[in-house]
DNA sequence: TACAAATTTTGTCCAGGACAAAATGAAAGC
DNA sequence: GCTTTCATTTTGTCCTGGACAAAATTTGTA
């Protein structure tokens, strides 16, 4: 069995599809046809790539999630395409959130305590709703960004996601009244692992008065569906980041709408489903939590108790 | 571009490598070398998966979790499956947990609310390390068992999860006091997707006066060495559940042993690493939960303030 | 200008071969 | 006895280069 890991300075092709969300097929079929990525190969011959080509890719990813075309982009060069990205809507480096400099500092030094201290105190300044939409949602983008531009460790990252859960959690819990309607089930596709969209999801129905469960992350389709029909459930609700391959999130949804009652209505969220809404009929596309509070006064509406 | 959905009577590669979790490449090698499984073509020679192929696949993967070899299982048919099922769960079945019956059909029925509180009920009976100890571990592998006997789905097994995480966080978060010495960081290697092992060690920890910093699942291990080394931490403790490989288990141990000061001290804990104290000079293997606080002791007699 | 047809682009699948890591079994040492 | 070391089998992942349908784009026509 071959390692997925970190040879001494690149990483094998599995690890390239985990982080960038192209399959390695494609990975291979654009090194043929472009000629980027152009990795290293190992003693037997197996495709090394270096960090620069992963951060190239990732590039592109997001290019060709704006709707750009392969044959434009992958052969490009790195100075091209971060022009194209200035260039294009999505531009707007978005102005770093307040406090980012200290919360930046909590995080590189590892001082979770701190960390979680500042989050609760905006929490109860903002309250829970626009904590979520004006703090957690651009310091959460700020975090990824300064991931990729190297002024933040991998540790530093997980110590932010887990402090956020930390609050979210806790947030959630005071909310109580599991009482209402409609009834939504949480959780994600296998492969996707990351909690936080539907933590976040989670904390913005539960005080609109819906009664959340969640999942966790990566229930297989057979037993969403399971889940689903056993549970008395109103709204499948699933959490797609921008690491997960749009086409797999809308073949999924695809399948997952035929095979769910048609009295069980179908939700999805997160970067990979943004601009797939005329792909997926039958299922509410949430553009952001606010249109998730828009979602849920249309199906209240539709729903008259 | 092909179509990776539902022909009329099956599914595409893709989808089963989604719902069962078996690689492609592993689903086409098992075809050649054993036979199974089996799949149809469709009028452009490509496979197409019976339902009744992709359940038995499942049955398969539950049972090469349970650590069956694939020669042995794969080119079975489905009675011999079923009986080695029945044959295999480990020598002692232990005796249902107190309130067994009532839990598994809150799982079930997937009622969240209804298993939190019988959850948070235990624990304000007995006490939080108690719960752990006598509560939460029997119950774990009895949830594990259940899914692997096929009495609970994933969709159920997901539900436990999430609602042990709401209360341990809970719990961990009252305990309050992050002032303690030592000071733990707690995480676990990439590939080892396990939470609940790490929140128990915490929840173990936090009430026994030590400064906790969990980084949840899969940090890399130079990312550990740099968390360690950066934010004046004492005791790095890593988790590993049954599922992860004890070599692999041992090699990043005795790496990381390598790479961290002397001063820091390192503890392993869980099933994969159980057995392997031998092989693990200078790392302290914590048996269970109440070794986890004789481990606590020790450093605290060795480091007097 | 709108719509249909022809063309190009693009992602996924296939076959069959290869090989290292893991698991197992056999032999040797305490 | 019981481990430890070595040889053998098993097993999962990766490789190459070809193919083709669906989607996107361009061209042609009413």
């Amino acid at each position: 069995m071959k390692n997925l890991t970190n040879h001494s300075d690149g990483v094998g092709i599995a690890a390239v599809e985990r982080d960038t969300g192209l399959p390695k097929d494609t990975l291979r079929v654009w090194e043929r046809r472009y000629g980027f990525p152009q990795p290293l190969r190992d003693a037997n011959g197996e495709r090394v790539y270096p960090a620069a080509q992963v951060d190239k890719l990732r590039l592109i990813r997001r290019l060709l999630d704006q709707g750009l075309r392969p044959s434009r982009i992958v052969a490009a060069s790195t100075e091209e395409l971060a022009q194209l990205l200035e260039a294009s809507p999505e531009a707007a480096p978005p102005a770093a959130p307040a406090g980012w400099d200290t919360l930046l500092a909590f995080m590189q030094r590892q001082d979770g305590a701190a960390l979680q201290r500042a989050l609760q105190q905006s929490l109860l300044k903002q309250g829970l709703q626009r904590f979520l939409a004006d703090t957690l949602t651009p310091l959460t983008d700020a975090v990824g960004q300064a991931w990729l531009r190297g002024e933040l460790s991998v540790a530093g990252e997980h110590l932010y996601t887990e402090q956020v859960h930390n609050v979210l959690r806790g947030a959630i819990a005071s909310q109580g009244g599991h009482g209402g309607s409609p009834s939504i089930l949480l959780t994600t596709f296998p492969n996707e692992l990351h909690s936080l969209g539907l933590l976040m999801a989670e904390a913005m129905f539960a005080p609109e008065g819906a009664r959340c469960t969640s999942l966790g992350t990566q229930t297989p389709l057979a037993d969403i569906e399971h889940a689903a029909t056993q549970g008395g459930i109103d709204v499948v609700a699933l959490s797609f980041s921008a690491a997960y391959p749009p086409r797999q999130a809308v073949e999924g949804l695809t399948t997952l709408r035929a095979r769910l009652p048609a009295g069980i209505a179908l939700w999805a969220g997160g970067q990979a489903v943004r601009e797939q809404q005329r792909k997926l009929p039958g299922i509410r596309v949430i553009a952001d939590l606010h249109d998730g509070i828009a979602a849920l006064a249309e199906w209240r509406a539709a729903h008259p108790a």
